[in-house]
DNA sequence: GGGAGGCGTCAAGACCACGTCAGAATCGGC
DNA sequence: GCCGATTCTGACGTGGTCTTGACGCCTCCC
């Protein structure tokens, strides 16, 4: 949730943690990118008028790393104000005043399609182990696998997109955060553990494989 | 299509069309069920005042079996109206009069939104080999063939635009940066190893041809 | 017939990316 | 405030990749 005027912050904040959303606020562009690549929210709502900068390049930098829905609001009924933050990448644009249900209406539209998008195929089964999306969950010889936080944020990436090549750079700022894009380090050192917890043959993985300059790849 | 009204029909057939859009038509529910059936539309524009059947009926209808973006019109500015269009289903809700450009606008990012979460996969295939664009696989005889990052750069160039020449310039600078765009001679070795790896027989190369002096190409 | 330029081939050295390990720093729960 | 779990960071060895040069072939032009 990202505006500056306090009251509507407020009662953002009011009506929607009672809904029971969880609700991370910021009160400017700068604060709201920052945010977003720490609290990884499930929906932004981006007030235009921001005091630092402007509408459209908050959206482009939430844009150059992730598909997060983006709800737009905005005193500005000017159609062309619409047009330049829905081609940024907004996916809805809402004008002040508003009313309250039809924001929640909106919020909740956006975050059924982004869940419909996830919603593939929850389980994706390989010979040596099973990884359950939807519960979060990895079964090897019919044992759970404990996973940390960052082991599952890789590996869930790797399953969505399994079969294809996914590369460095997505990795990285998918479960890092964008300011990580080039610490491919990490990767090794992550890669290296899920393989210890998933592959018979760590050294030699049949499934978590790397394509060496581009990324990772998931086989089943 | 939908919509009740001709003159709006028909305005939005033009605009839609001069884009390079396809557009079909219905004028109530019954029909656009129907043509959505037939149709497989990539997005549904569907005005609430239909003559049959109520708005949020068709909405479900279409939400039975597909998950199409539908982008509501409506004449009606009551918010509860647009909550129930949304609960039901819909993506978006746009109340008339709208400006064109802000349809055409959301248009865009209902249209950009699906593409993204189909993720679709090109693939060229030619008689010897098959390369998929999206995963970065290439196979040959059905297993896999090992690229380099060089070696992949090249080929994805040279897929993407294949059936035309391809500049020796254009692809130095794409692949290895603008200052390299001299070093033909990188081309000559990364194309030998394109084709001992793709080629049935490499020194008669079929599907990357030099075309001497200019480039090269991607035949099928 | 000879030369020049473009092309294909091969091989070797420099370099970069990867995997691995272990210790330090940090986080989170009690 | 402590302790275990997790994340980060650095060093090292290794293998693959990129670059570079040498050489021979071909075609086109003189």
């Amino acid at each position: 949730m990202v505006d500056d005027e306090p009251q509507i912050v407020r009662a953002l904040r009011i009506n929607l943690s009672a809904r029971g959303y969880a609700v991370l606020t910021a009160h400017d562009g700068t604060a709201a990118l920052k945010a977003a690549a720490e609290g990884k929210p499930d929906v932004v709502v981006l007030d235009l008028g921001l005091p630092d900068v402007d509408g459209t390049e908050v959206i482009a930098g939430l844009r150059g790393w992730t598909s997060v829905p983006i709800i737009v609001l905005s005193a500005r009924t000017d159609s062309t104000d619409k047009v330049e933050a829905l081609d940024a990448g907004a996916d809805d644009y809402v004008t002040k005043p508003f009313g309250m249900d039809e924001l929640l209406a909106r919020l909740r539209a956006a975050v059924r399609r982004s869940a419909v998008a996830e919603g593939e195929d929850a389980v994706v089964q390989t010979a040596s182990f099973t990884v359950d999306l939807a519960a979060k969950k990895v079964l090897r010889d019919g044992v759970e696998v404990h996973l940390t936080p960052t082991e599952w944020g890789l590996l869930e990436i790797l399953a969505r997109n399994r079969g294809r090549l996914v590369a460095q750079r997505q990795l990285l700022q998918e479960v890092w955060g964008p300011q990580y894009a080039k610490e491919t380090h990490y990767l090794r050192v992550y890669l290296a553990q899920l393989r210890r917890k998933l592959e018979p043959e760590p050294s030699h993985p049949r499934h978590l494989v790397t394509e060496p300059g581009m990324g990772y790849r998931f086989e089943l």
